[in-house]
Order: C-alpha cells, then structure tokens, then sequence
DNA sequence: CGGGCGATTGAAAGACTTCAATGGGTGTGG
DNA sequence: CCACACCCATTGAAGTCTTTCAATCGCCCG
C-alpha cells in the first residue's frame, strides 16, 4: 500500500503491541532488524530516537492518508500518472543523476498497487504516452516528458471528479 | 479518513515535525490538547506514554491500512455495508446497550468517507435494505437485522473483484 | 402555503472490468 | 539452431457498475 524507499522504516506495531510488516522487495536491499525490548531501552535514554521513530510513523501515516485519496478520488489514468510521479520522486530522492525511471514491477503489481486491473493500467500508460507526458523504453523503463503535466494530472484535488486536464 | 470513538487520539506530526490534523465532529464531544513541549519532556519521563503514544499512531496506520482497501477493492453497496458495521462496532464499543446506530452524518457525508456519489450511496442503501441486512428508521437512524451477513459483504478479501455475496 | 434541503429514483452516459485474441520476448527441448 | 510453449503487455469488444443529469418526494421552517 506504500512505497519505500533507501533509509526509510517500516512496520510498525499492530493492536497486540506485536511487530507487524508485509512487504516486497523491488530490488535488492539491505534491511537491519532490532530487537524490540533493547531498542526500546535505547529508545527510552535517547529522545531524538524516540522522536525518530515516531516521526517515521507520523511519515507512514501522512503517506497513506495521500493514497487513501488517490485511490478514492482519482480515475484510472489519473492514479497512474500520480504513480508514475511518485516513483519518479523516490529515484530523485536516491538517484540524483538523470536517467530513466526503473519501475521494478510488471503490470499486474501496479494494477494492484493501484487497485486497477492489469488491462487498464495498460491503457492509461497508453495514453500518457499519446500525451507525450512520458515515454517508455522498456516495458517498466519510463522517460518522464512532462513532470509539471504528470504532477498535474496525478494531483489530489478537492472538487468532485471531472478534471480531465487537457 | 478515518472514524474515531470516545478515548482515541487524534492528529500526528507532519514531515515538518508539526501537529497535523483536520477533522468533523459528528457529536459533541470534550477534547484535550496538550503543549507540545511539556508532553515530550514527560513522555522522555515515562515510557509507557511514550509506547502508547507510538500505539496510537500505530493503531491508526494499521485502521488506514483496513480502509485502503476497502476503497481500493471493494464495489459500492460492499463498501456501504462495511462502512455501516464500522460503525456498528463502534457504536457497540461506546454504548453496549442495544439500540439503533445513530450515523450522525448525511448522505453526502457518507458518500465523500466512501469515494462514492450520494446517489449511490443512496442505492447502495437501498439493496442492504431490500435484502433485510439493515433497516432504517430515520435516515441516520440504522438497525442492523443481519450483523453476519453485513461484515460478510463488507468483508476485503484477496479474490480479484466478483464475491457477488448472495 | 411556498421555499429549501436532503433523500430517493429514473435514464443516459461514462469508466472500468471482464472475456477474448494477438504480438513480442524469452527459455527450453528436440 | 530452430520450433514451441509460456509469460507479459497490448488491444478489441461486450458487459457491468458508477456517475451524471434530472425529476420527484417528504419534511421542516418561515
């Protein structure tokens, strides 16, 4: 339901206080566990982790209240422009030198991430590509064309729900 | 977003590390606020605040989590039905005694928590009430007839899109 | 009684899904 | 080395669901 990416935390605890995470590997990583009881003893002397911490959840939290938003809001092409710049946002974060977007995934993990089916996140791409707002190397190797426009139309607004942005 | 009931906490600390929060009361209510700084500095002090601090977050994440996928996966009158045993269950948690579930909130209300239209929220009523799931006495005053079967059509599960639930 | 607001209902249009078929790439076995 | 099977992506057509546009109904209030 999220996207991680290098640095980031995740997991958090469920309604029993027990560690609870699910999640896929996009790539290879390297992950680092603690051991609950003495992290929360380190946690407890050192105020700015405990802070992190809560920070990094505050972070989950806020992330995916903007996808809850996304998926309840937006149309189909619409979500996927908002995932493409979503992932664009992520490798800018890592990967400052420009270069095309590896998506790391094939169609039916979007479809899925995006709550769509495999079929229509085709589609979508294929308009975005009409558009000229991306263009496609490979099947999951984007070019963004338009970073203002695919913001634009992956945008979380307020009114009803008719934006076709031209 | 998200509903919340007597005792729960509110709001968290956006990327800035400021309170972040917006919200509806549908009821009166009686709310504290704390300074920030204070309740750090007694949180630093007991750790116990500070677990159920992260629970709550935690807690949160993981109601977000459950209405992702409810927008996500989940067509109208299913989603209308699990909205209605949310509120149901939180309804029973705060008042035990039996009586009619009291939403609070009009269609339009309804249909913007849902990612719906009013009209189909409307509809969606309609059916839950054909098939004697619920009953309405007011328009905000709901009975749940069928407690099973509403969890059971409002139920995410991992199949594609078709539990067409008879 | 008229006005206004919320809820419901109907009809048509629009969007996404489902079913079905095709094409491109890759890997394997003959 | 090639043929074939297979997976993934794309495309087409039909079907289903939701939205949109409109109209009606009931209720409360002035």
């Amino acid at each position: 339901m999220a996207l991680r990416t290098a640095g980031d935390c995740v997991g958090y605890l469920d309604d029993a206080g027990r560690y609870a995470f699910e999640g896929q590997a996009l790539t290879d990583i390297e992950a680092c566990s603690f051991d609950r009881r003495r992290f929360d003893a380190v946690a407890a002397d050192n105020p700015d982790l405990a802070a992190a911490l809560s920070g990094a959840l505050s972070s989950a939290l806020s992330q995916l209240g903007e996808a809850m938003l996304v998926v309840g809001k937006l149309r189909s092409t619409e979500r996927v422009a908002h995932f493409f710049a979503e992932m664009a946002s992520l490798h800018r974060q890592v990967n400052p030198e420009r270069g095309p977007l590896l998506l790391h995934m094939n169609r039916s993990e979007i479809a899925d991430y995006l709550g769509l089916t495999v079929e229509t996140v085709s589609r979508s791409i294929g308009k975005l590509k009409k558009r000229s707002v991306i263009g496609l190397i490979e099947s999951d190797e984007v070019i963004v064309l338009d970073d203002a426009m695919l913001r634009e139309i992956g945008k979380v607004s307020g009114e009803p729900r008719s934006s076709a942005v031209g």
